[in-house]
RNA sequence: CGCGGAGUAGAGCAGUCUGGUAGCUCGUCGGGCCCAUAACCCGGAGGUCGGUGGUUCAAAUCCGCCCUCCGCAACCA
């Protein structure tokens, strides 16, 4: 049976412009996407926005907006944002779309009259900032928030509560039957210690106080707090619930489709716990992986409008173009951990691994092909004579099957470590093999075997970077003079460019001068 | 003692689970090559692995204590 593979994003709240950590995460779901599509997985990749709240509320009155208009307004800028950056997202759900909102009805009244929810009276120790309760132990002595620090106070309200207790076992269950659950391990470690051991409470599923949100439909006078909206968006989108459910059916209840959510550390708490409960409260399939991804950051620290060192993705791929800022956010940091901006590092990225490795390997290959072969690639042969064909070759599969690998198990950075080892065993072939010296020689095959390899490493770098080098890798494939199309089939195909007329052209990535670049984009950091 | 992460060559990191010649990328210095985008290839220098005490024949790696930095609280993946 064909595999089939559905990732998603956060979906993003819409209360300030995004930032490049936003182009982070969703860059590398896209890459993640891009891989399965290129395997010829059935793919579904989903973004979004969570457009329900009392921030939302506020902002939009300090605007003189109605919430719907405010939140319009933005979500275009998101919308420009992913286009700009090649994302290749099939569907963008939006919290106030209709079919999210019938949806998010549907399975609270379901958990009403199934006993999951109850109407309460919650005293308790509430935070207004977080619109959060909290337990007596997790607010401690000075009766501050866990989350802000702010204090809070004794609070009464009538409100709608989810039943945690009734699924915490299963919950336990998941993440001992399923190792790779949440990832990385410490983040359910931190929920297990942080969250399950000082006692779970039930989870507060409506709000009174504010309006922008879905109504309750048993008692208007409720909304649906944020929580129980926000994460349905993951299956709402596909159709749960609704008329059509085509996709729900094909991805989510699909036993060999693989689910994989992507979130940030603030959020793991509501993937890791509640989630997985709603789910199992209507007996439905849980997502195989919740990666929680690290933070990119600069050198101050996290990126905040406060501290004013955001960096607006959009200058950067103006500048030096949509590959490469999506090669950097895709490999620079190492998929988990946090890691740093920097305009230097940005610059050595891809000044080493696209202008010298991979680039600057596509021209000095075709010059050759030019010069010795008048341009069109010679059939492939290899030289038994010569110990450096065979180790490329090995280098070509070892790679490949690493790539597999690491992207089977979502290492992107890893992954594209193994693509790009390619190129480095390539430069270094020309200079064990010495073509200049081939050329002069009356003998032709072992200066046609060097070429011919080139010609194909390249080939094979093309393919395995094209989930992230969405253009560029095109153009390696029209440099070569194949049609542009990238086809994974064929990666192992050492006769694909077997008589093809190469067409050179332009360097891929012109090597950028650092002291002027990194210049450059430090007054881009400044433009607060 | 709030929770969590981190401290390894000039920079950024891996290695720590499963103790046993300290590794990668970049920079730097020297050499090579000339097909190429001052690129590519080879070699050298550079680290008492935050500190301290312990376990051990042996510790970056295991255990104890201490120090420093960062994130989680303000619009913020």
């Amino acid at each position: 049976m064909k595999k089939s593979f559905y990732i998603t994003t956060p979906i993003y709240y819409p209360s300030a412009k995004l930032h490049i950590g936003h182009a982070y995460c969703t860059t590398l779901c896209d890459v993640l996407a891009r891989y399965h599509r290129l395997k010829g997985d059935d793919t579904y990749f989903l973004t979004g926005s969570d457009e329900h709240g009392m921030k939302i509320e506020k902002n939009a009155a300090l605007n003189n907006k109605s919430p719907q208009e405010f939140v319009d307004e933005i979500v275009v800028g998101f919308k420009k944002l992913w286009k700009a950056l090649d994302i290749s997202n099939d569907d963008y759900i939006r919290t106030t779309e209709k079919r999210h909102v019938e949806t998010v009805q549907k399975i609270f009244s379901y958990f009403l009259k199934n006993n999951d929810i109850y109407l309460g009276e919650y005293e308790g120790w509430y935070c207004k900032e977080c619109e959060a309760f909290w337990t007596d132990i997790q607010v401690g002595e000075e009766h501050l928030c866990p989350d802000c620090h702010r204090p809070v106070s004794k609070a009464k309200e009538e409100a709608y509560f989810f039943k945690t207790s009734k699924y915490l076992d299963d919950l336990l269950k998941i993440y001992d039957s399923n190792e790779k659950f949440i990832t990385p391990e410490s983040r359910k470690n931190e929920m297990i210690n942080t969250f399950i051991k000082p006692g779970l409470e039930d989870l507060c599923v409506s709000r009174t106080s504010f309006s922008w949100g879905i109504p309750v439909k048993e008692n208007p006078k409720h909304v649906i707090y944020v929580w129980l909206d926000a994460l349905v968006n993951y299956i709402s989108a596909l159709g749960y619930l609704q008329k059509d459910d085509t996709l729900f059916k094909k991805f989510w209840l699909n036993d060999n489709c693989e689910k994989v959510h992507v979130l940030g550390a603030d959020i793991t708490r509501f993937h890791a716990i509640y989630w997985p409960m709603f789910l199992k409260a209507l007996n439905l399939p849980l997502p195989n992986r919740e990666f929680v991804h690290g933070l990119l950051m600069t050198k101050d620290g996290k990126m905040s409008k406060s501290k004013g060192n955001t960096i607006d993705p959009y200058p950067l791929i103006e500048e030096y173009g949509v590959d490469a800022v999506r090669y950097y956010l895709a490999r620079e940091v190492n998929f988990g951990s946090d890691g740093q901006f920097t305009p230097e590092q940005f610059v050595e990225r891809i000044n080493m691994d696209l202008a010298n490795n991979i680039g600057n390997l596509l021209n000095r290959t075709l010059s050759m092909i030019n010069k010795y072969y008048d341009g069109v690639i010679p059939q492939f042969i290899s030289n038994i004579n010569n110990p450096y064909d065979s180790d490329l070759d090995q280098t070509i599969i070892n790679s490949v099957k690493e790539y597999e690998e690491c992207l089977n198990d979502l290492r992107v950075t890893d992954a594209l470590i193994a693509a790009t080892k390619i190129g480095a065993r390539a430069n270094k072939y020309i200079d064990e093999t010495t073509p200049w010296v081939l050329a002069k020689q009356e003998d032709k095959t072992p200066l046609q075997s060097v070429m011919t390899h080139l010609a194909y490493s390249l080939y094979v770098s093309a393919v395995l970077l094209s989930i992230v080098l969405t253009r560029k890798s095109k153009e390696i494939l029209l440099q070569l003079g194949l049609d542009g199309n990238i086809n994974y089939e064929t990666i192992l195909n050492q006769h694909i460019l077997d008589n093809v007329k190469i067409n050179k052209g332009l360097p891929l990535f012109p090597r950028l001068d650092e002291t002027i670049e990194v210049e450059k984009i430090k007054q881009m950091m400044n433009i607060k």
